[in-house]
RNA sequence: GGAGGGGUACCCAAGCGGUCAACGGGGGCAGACUGUAAAUCUGCUGGCUCAGCCUUCAGAGGUUCGAAUCCUCUCCCCUCCA
């Protein structure tokens, strides 16, 4: 592929490359170039917003580029301010390590393990001297650090700022210093701390890595960024049913901004969808065919092909789902309450709630819909127990 | 070290002696509708042996017939001054 072509592959989707001339030149050397892409060990499990870099990742190991996956279990003590206007609490040496593991058992889904290399940044910075620590801070200057978005704002609007939160930028760009960084890939909002791996890599007599950002994937909601953290998430780990039925979940509008930066159709194909859309075609299709091609990503073009049936066949046939849980529950007086019985199936937390459930209409028993909270059940006997849309069980009273 | 402001349900945020299981918003859940777990509308959103009862308003005491609301002490957070 030539670097035209090549250029082209790595800007789809990308929302800034620093400096774009700077790649161009590295990449006419033609030697495979050593890109870098940091993880904050935060978050046990990937979830579709980390694929969007992680995609991007693997674009440049399709063309015959090196991948770094390092993970920031250094600065994971720290804690990134970014896009946060608190300082975040660092997180415990096991935490980061169970965390690490988990991420090195997933990013293999989309990385091509032969050309990615897993680090973690403690190799070099746990055994920095407090001397090489403080030559690093020589390399920036506060006025620089306060040019971060958050930072300034919350110098100016007098939130404090520690002291450490100033090491997090120069330790992640002192990161691209030891790895000798080409190329470093992040979220638009990381563009400060890839920005100061620039600068430290020519203050210590390095040629600049580029820069590249990727936009930051929406959550569920559509507002928020996904994260684990705020629960708007789709993990690669979910089952097949769960990850269609998020996909399905997304609003009308939202799907596109997910096809355009997970989905690997090409853009005339995303653009032909708009149209059709655009010409009375149900967006729930299209959705249809989102939720297929980003399920069989993470499982398989079968298990795609059955989410889609037990969704189809779920809601909108309303029909029971065939992998039913059993649940034995124990009945010594002969009969019990709805609620109860719903309560020990596990179907809700409370009883209360399953009162509430009941009075809303929502508990059916074989179908039928229970409309009296004291509704009294008889035991012995097997229940098809569905609360709500997605809730069933087979309660097996006795 | 000094001065001041706060800690209320999942989150934000009212309340400032009884009518408070606690306004409102967000989120979540449910129902209706539908072209989907989209959108929209409506309801619910502490627990229980549920027309009743029990435990909540940072924690511990106290005043009172009665406190989230008043008093005392403790813990935590924030701002300003030094």
């Amino acid at each position: 592929m030539n670097v035209d072509e090549q250029l082209a592959e790595i800007n789809r989707g990308a929302d800034e490359i620093l400096v774009e001339s700077e790649l161009r030149k590295k990449l006419e050397r033609g030697a495979p170039l050593r890109v870098k892409a940091g993880f904050d060990p935060t978050a046990p499990d990937l979830h579709l917003g980390h694929t969007v870099l992680l995609n991007k990742m693997r674009t440049f190991q399709e063309l015959g580029h090196e991948v770094i996956f390092l993970i920031g279990d250094f600065t994971g003590l720290i804690g990134d301010p970014s896009g946060k206007s608190v300082t975040r609490p660092a997180l415990t040496e096991e935490e980061i390590q169970a965390n690490a593991q988990t991420y090195k058992e997933q990013v293999f889904k989309i990385l091509d393990p032969e050309r990615t290399t897993v680090d973690f940044n403690s190799r070099w910075m746990s055994d920095m001297s407090s001397a090489d620590m403080i030559r690093l801070t020589t390399k920036h200057t506060v006025a620089r650090m306060l040019e971060r978005d958050d930072f300034s704002k919350r110098y100016k609007s007098n939130t404090p700022i520690s002291i450490h939160e100033f090491l997090y930028p120069l330790v992640q760009g002192y990161d691209s210093v030891a790895l000798k960084a080409d190329v470093e890939l992040g979220g638009t909002d990381q563009k400060f701390n890839l920005l100061v791996g620039r600068q430290l890599q020519s203050q210590y007599g390095q040629e600049s890595q580029v820069v590249l950002t990727m936009p930051l994937l929406e959550g569920l909601d559509g507002v928020k960024k996904m994260s684990k953290s705020l629960g708007n998430y789709i993990g690669i780990d979910e089952p097949a049913n769960e990850m269609f039925g998020k996909v399905m979940s997304l609003s009308d509008d939202l799907m596109w901004r997910y096809f355009e930066l997970l989905s690997f159709e090409p853009l005339s194909a995303i653009e032909g969808y708009r149209k059709s859309v655009g010409q009375g075609a149900n967006p729930r299709d299209i959705k249809f065919a989102l939720g297929k091609e980003l399920v069989a990503r993470f499982h398989s073009a079968t298990a795609a092909n059955a989410a889609q049936e037990a969704f189809v066949q779920r809601f909108q046939k309303n029909a029971v789902p065939d992998d039913l849980a059993e649940v034995s529950v124990a009945c010594e007086e002969g009969s019990m309450g709805i609620a109860h019985m719903a309560k020990a199936a596990g179907l809700v937390s409370s009883t209360s709630e399953a009162m509430r459930m009941v009075k809303q209409g929502a508990v059916r028993i074989g179908g039928e819909k229970i409309s009296d909270p004291k509704a009294i059940i008889e035991s012995p006997g097997e229940y098809i127990l569905q609360v709500g849309k997605r809730k069933f069980a087979k309660v097996i009273l006795g």
